[in-house]
DNA sequence: TTGCATATCCCCTGAAACAGTGATTCTATA
DNA sequence: TATAGAATCACTGTTTCAGGGGATATGCAA
């Protein structure tokens, strides 16, 4: 009997799947959470096999709470569950410590033999999410290398339109500070001006 | 009794509302539709009184589809549903006729008001959509203008990270008439500089 | 036909951005 | 403890941008 557990923000999801799962056999409704907060005061007293984990949640999310859950709870497998296919974050939910990932919109069959998939230590994703995260390993090829939370900061005063002495004077820096980490964001980003520097910031969401 | 279809490409979405009026006196199921394709195969043979939408779908997305239901037929009312709050989308889809948007992530008791709302007449809103809709209109007060197609080419390129010049040499125009295309941008789109102006662009899919 | 918007082109000035080089301090960690 | 990275500051150029002037031509619409 694997006892399924499920995060998510949205009742629908919630209700749909646990009208999916019912009466399924080998599978039991272990309980549900809203929230962060809330899943893990579950796991105080109670536990599950297989927790279905949204990864956009209001206050902590997906990709945190697995984090913080597989630390905690080693055993617990752990299925990823979003609407959208965004390999960035289904990168990160497996580092995590994520055992799979699927979408919200497969279909009941592809949700239990997941659940089982995972269930037996295998990784699982489904088709679609696959193909995601080739494209998305194609796509961030170049592996967008990690800002510090200065550049980040910076970075997100240069894209509000201020410049380096107004940056400076705003976080108690030297312009030439400033200027410093300017140079830096170009050349980790390796982006030859502010225009491309914003354009890559902003489409990938890097402050 | 008002008859609800629905027509969302994620089944568990379905099968939760479904779950949620299952049993809800007054409301009645019409029916269910994975995307735009099938809901209006639907609605040659059949009707309902109110469609659930959702906004993003695979082909023919909810906005679209929205305006051809409400052409063919103007009595059915149409509620929008998402899991996002996204201003641009809600207002798109009021303009083509919707009568009210409420978020996936909304209650039971939310989900069945909007429906005998809307139903009625009214236009709902769930509390958290009103919100992001005034934030939109707040946002979008000063209506993007419309951008030239001279000026959204200069505009890519730019995002592109090429210099003044080598715009001008990529396009065949003086560096100075590049240069008026770009102080135009700025001016049209009431920004400072290149990092606003990339920010705003990028954000708004400008080019 | 008289505007108005678009698109083109030109000049000047001061302020930023960009590029290269170098240095000090602090902290985390190998 | 030695090293690497982050964060800080500094100087010197060159290039580009931003803001201020104008000017001309075209085509569309009131």
């Amino acid at each position: 009997m694997i006892r399924v557990f499920i995060v998510d923000d949205h009742p629908v999801v919630i209700e749909g799947i646990h009208s999916l799962l019912q009466n399924e056999k080998g599978i039991e409704w272990a309980g549900q959470a809203m929230n962060a907060a809330s899943c893990l005061g579950f796991f105080v007293n109670n536990t599950a096999d297989v927790v279905l984990m949204d990864i956009s949640m209001p206050g902590m999310d997906g990709v945190e709470l697995c984090a913080v859950m597989k630390e905690k709870y080693p055993g617990i497998v752990i299925l990823g569950l979003s609407t959208f296919n965004q390999g960035l974050y289904i990168k990160k939910m497996m580092e995590n410590g994520a055992s799979g990932y699927i979408l919200k919109n497969s279909s009941k069959e592809e949700l239990i033999e997941a659940i089982h998939a995972v269930h037996t230590g295998d990784i699982y994703f489904s088709g679609e999410v696959g193909k995601a995260l080739t494209e998305y390993q194609k796509y961030s090829k170049k592996e967008l290398p990690l800002l510090t939370s200065r550049e980040k900061e910076v970075l997100a005063l240069i894209a509000e339109g201020y410049t380096n002495p107004q940056i400076a004077e705003k976080i108690f820096l030297s312009p030439f500070t400033v200027d410093s980490h300017r140079k830096n964001l170009l050349a980790k980003l390796n982006v030859k001006n502010t225009a491309m520097l914003i354009k890559l910031a902003v489409e990938n969401k890097l402050f």
